[in-house]
DNA sequence: TATTACCCTATAGATTTAGTAGGGTAATAG
DNA sequence: CTATTACCCTACTAAATCTATAGGGTAATA
């Protein structure tokens, strides 16, 4: 299942996108119009300000905005922010591969086989999802 | 992320996919050879006969055993027994739905849009994936 | 009749999730 | 200069879920 904050973070995420870039959008603006808590959204933009999607500025006027294009934001850079790995397990996994403890060989494991396949699936939309594809 | 008692489940009934069918095979017996928990397992197992994937017997030479052929048995129906919805959001499980309390329109929605393309080749792998195929 | 091995309920520690509380600080407008 | 705006940051917490464990009960078999 899907953490809030990444529901909440795409949401966020293609709502900027509509916008022109490098306008100021409120956190307030984004809280009201997506009916997300302000505060839990609040620390959502701050840590995607910190991987380095968003812009923000202080004071009267300020507010968060988009640092690049949002087709040049493919989906597997914001779940992996938002999510962390895209794999259901993690001795599938690309970025955050570990092995299970319990398995001696992953080349014989069932899970690993069929879960295989689904991070290769799922990873092939992602990769070619943009944020751009999102906000039409 | 897949829970353990999805993963566990998996792997117990591989094994017993490998095994001549009707032939009783001891919890101990998976539990050892699979490296889980002999009492967790137990309750997973539990599961899985309530749900009709096995038999058991009880007593000496007891054990469970697969109720039907392998290749008979699609990946969906065991993931949705042990891990509940396939969708990685409610709002567009097949089998789980739910409305998003947040999201007014389901059409507009970025993050449906997306988990909708993601439940669809998730889906299909499963459905295309059976015990058997996992087993080999 | 002793043993085996499944059956069942309850509980509990650990972790994660989904926020909330409460103030701090930089920037801007006027 | 100063009041206001709106982001910045840390800490905490209630609830849910996960991952088991505990402790026996019962049916079947040899």
């Amino acid at each position: 299942m899907l953490s809030k904050k990444t529901k909440y973070g795409i949401k966020a995420l293609t709502f900027l996108a509509r916008q022109d870039t490098h306008v100021p959008v409120r956190i307030a603006t984004i809280s009201e119009s997506e009916n997300i808590s302000l505060k839990f959204l609040e620390t959502i933009l701050l840590s995607l300000r910190k991987s380095g999607f968003l812009g923000s500025k202080k004071g009267k006027g300020g507010g968060y905005y988009l640092l690049k294009n949002p087709k040049d934001i493919p989906m597997t850079e914001v779940m992996r922010v938002l999510e962390g790995p895209i794999a259901m397990v993690p001795c599938v996994s690309l970025n955050f591969y570990e092995k299970c403890q319990d398995c001696p060989d992953e080349d014989i494991c069932a899970v690993n086989k069929i879960m295989l396949k689904v991070r290769d699936s799922t990873l092939e939309i992602f990769r070619n999802t943009t944020l751009a594809d999102l906000s039409n």
